[in-house]
DNA sequence: GCTGGGCGTTAAGGATTCGTCAAGACCGGC
DNA sequence: GCCGGTCTTGACGAATCCTTAACGCCCAGC
């Protein structure tokens, strides 16, 4: 059984979720503020945290960062809307998605079971494998239709990032310097080009994007 | 019983991993930095090392180019997340694959077995076959059209490197250093000439590679 | 309806890299 | 010392790639 913290500080939303988890065959544990959710997770370590960025205490940055030092359990983070800042610093942190408030259970329930599925099993293989295209990164090889496809090696930089971070939303500032060196961080005219030319080459239909989608204002996801 | 080398700097982490690793029926030892790893890797002959790239007195490549003048043990890399350039530096001067810290303990093992499966069985192919010529690695012999085709030594090396990964890329500094030795990184003009006396004495159409192809910026790859 | 920002697309230049050739350096055998 | 073969080095046009700018689109906010 996959279990599951939730962190927040409304009682009502703790409520929502503890049923809507319980009834989905998950063991649900909860915290209600950020020094007793770190402890709950040194304590339980469950499969998966959903954490809402607003606590009392402290920033949930915070507690992503607590986390990421010697744990890479999955973190969805919780935002109200608007707050965009906090959204890309949260996902710089290390957390692997996020939902906006107010939220549909049945996306918070997508992206728990994508997020838990992503993080269990290791593939052994360093090929991934679409339903158009395969990558083999270990080749350094993208073959399209039987074919091999032609990439520039900032192409293949890019690609590689993202497929190795298959399923997760990575910023644009992210990318920016795990592509083009640690100085790069806002020149997102570069992202925009050469995402247009992985889609040219790699998506079947490249202005409506299947594979390498765009989170307006986040950054890009590779969607196995 | 398969032995492994643990070399990393933090004690929680060589903790985490001798625990993990051992209740797998590993057996572990552990070092903390460069100097002593490289002596334990040379004293113990282990199956396999995991590298934590951020040692306290060298530079983990150098580690790995220490260890492969001499031995082909797998190594796996440990490496902080988004330091592209650090893991493509580890991956040329001779790593076998790389984990993202923090690491679930699964991808870890997976990947450490998969390392120890491709390393313990070498059935090195002896004869490769193209359409245009053959490539006998024992006997160091290439024939086209029925007659031997006379290779100087470093173009032999230089094929022999390409035809042993056969369809997969490999960067220009891993065919210097594998050719010239680990003090060549960047003489790729060197590659240049070579590449062009292998396609001159191998390919149907020099000027059209058909087997012996460049992906521009990237390096080579021998296409069967 | 207008405006501004973020995103997608395209094209052109300038910079980098590649293929090719040839001459000189090096080295072992005779 | 001579000589054949091999390796290094430099130079050049050609091919390729990166950067940059401009423009159109869509959507949110006023």
């Amino acid at each position: 059984m996959t279990r599951v913290l939730v962190i927040d500080d409304e009682p009502s939303i703790l409520r929502a979720l503890r049923i809507n988890l319980t009834a989905r065959n998950y063991e649900v544990s909860t915290a209600s503020d950020g020094t007793s959710g770190l402890a709950a997770i040194a304590r339980e370590r469950p499969d998966a945290v959903i954490l809402d960025l607003g606590l009392p205490d402290m920033d949930g940055t915070q507690v992503i960062h607590g986390v990421r030092g010697w744990s890479a359990t999955p973190i969805i983070v919780l935002s109200v809307w608007g707050a965009e800042h906090q959204k890309v610093a949260a996902l710089d942190a290390g957390a692997d998605d996020y939902v906006t408030k107010p939220f549909g259970m049945d996306e918070l329930l997508a992206r728990l079971r994508a997020a838990v599925r992503r993080a269990a099993p290791a593939p052994d293989e360093p090929v991934v494998t679409t339903q158009d295209f395969t990558v083999d990164l270990a080749a350094k090889r993208v073959t399209r239709d039987g074919a091999d496809v032609r990439l520039t090696p900032t192409e293949w930089q890019l690609l590689e990032v993202l497929v190795r971070n298959r399923g997760r939303l990575i910023t644009q500032k992210q990318l920016l310097q795990d592509v083009w060196g640690p100085s790069y961080g806002s020149e997102s005219n570069y992202l925009r080009v050469y995402v247009a030319q992985l889609r040219r080459k790699l998506e079947p239909e490249p202005s409506r994007p299947r594979y390498l989608l765009t989170e307006p204002g986040m950054g890009y996801r590779f969607q196995g």
